[in-house]
DNA sequence: CTCTAATCCTACCGCGTAGGTCGGAGAACC
DNA sequence: GGTTCTCCGACCTACGCGGTAGGATTAGAG
């Protein structure tokens, strides 16, 4: 498989809150607790895995009683690729794979055995493909994507994943 | 990461077959031994791996001395996609995914933890759209170009990789 | 006819890491 | 001051990846 279950949660937990989001700048956050019941996810988990997107700056939080979290963009400006780096800590197909600078969206890759012999890796060719398709398709998704998707009657799910997925590919 | 080593070996030892296929029909068989030595590969290893490429029927072999492996078909013909879906049984990028035939390339993607809210999970989108830049990338690149890549010399490897990349991108 | 080089097959093993828990310390609101 | 949150770091466990061991089988060479 490609990503663990950080990147589910994540995404899962950012979905919960672009829900709750409204149009104005600074609503009542929402705590983990809520968000753990909702989507039945294990609320200590979720505690080191929102810890990331804090990090990442995609939200932010306030402590206390009726203190938690909320996002600091409009969910159309929240792009899966950013999210998905912020959790993962990179989008890499392969292990030898290893970006230059933090952000494997648009730094060079570079293969680490490199220099094992005269004629390089040949699956780097391949690999670098891989990966390019694989932000490709998490930078044309927005967080506003998924809540509509989520908020939509599950017998018409399906066909539309499918019909998006075809117009990705 | 996305995929274990036996993608990455798997792929390495169909490239060196390649390199020594020649247009005729039933060329000399390569041995793993020569394979491995020449990637520096162990070879107990390269025997599970090969073993699968061979139930794939994407290679063939001949026993007893002077026996090996060889390709079933023109490199040109052999897609990654295949390749891949032989190797590492399948390119789901969730455990939750699950194919409803073996080939996950065409076959309708499952999420099987549907049923366990009423309104889906809302990463489903995003997962099959992942899986569809996958397997597109995959599905274009060709055993004849890796082998092609793989012969060219190095300082101008890099450069094509990424204009490669930018292209499928 | 045996020796040898190769494919085949199955069991085994260590180790890293994903996934999750526990307990506690600060911070805000009532 | 108690309650409800975020925060933080240590800790634990099951599992699969990557690799090894040892043998059985097949077929060409001499």
């Amino acid at each position: 498989m490609i990503f663990t279950t950080k990147a589910e949660y994540g995404v899962r937990l950012l979905v919960e809150l672009g829900r709750q989001h409204d149009g104005a700048g600074a609503p009542t956050p929402v705590s983990l607790k809520a968000i753990a019941e909702a989507e039945a996810l294990p609320l200590a988990y979720l505690e080191r895995i929102v810890a990331l997107l804090k990090k990442a700056g995609l939200v932010e939080s306030t402590r206390g009683a009726h203190g938690g979290y909320r996002l600091t963009r409009q969910p159309a400006e929240i792009h899966m690729d950013e999210v998905v780096l912020a959790l993962e800590g990179g989008v890499a197909p392969m292990t030898c794979f290893v970006a230059e600078d933090g952000s494997s969206s648009h730094g060079r890759v570079v293969c680490n055995h490199e220099a094992d012999a005269g004629h390089g890796c040949a699956t780097k060719l391949l690999w670098t493909r891989v990966q390019g398709g694989v932000v490709k398709a998490l930078a044309q998704t927005t967080l506003a994507e998924l809540v509509a998707f989520s908020n939509r009657p599950p017998q018409t799910q399906t066909a539309t994943a499918v019909r998006n997925a075809a117009a990705v590919a």
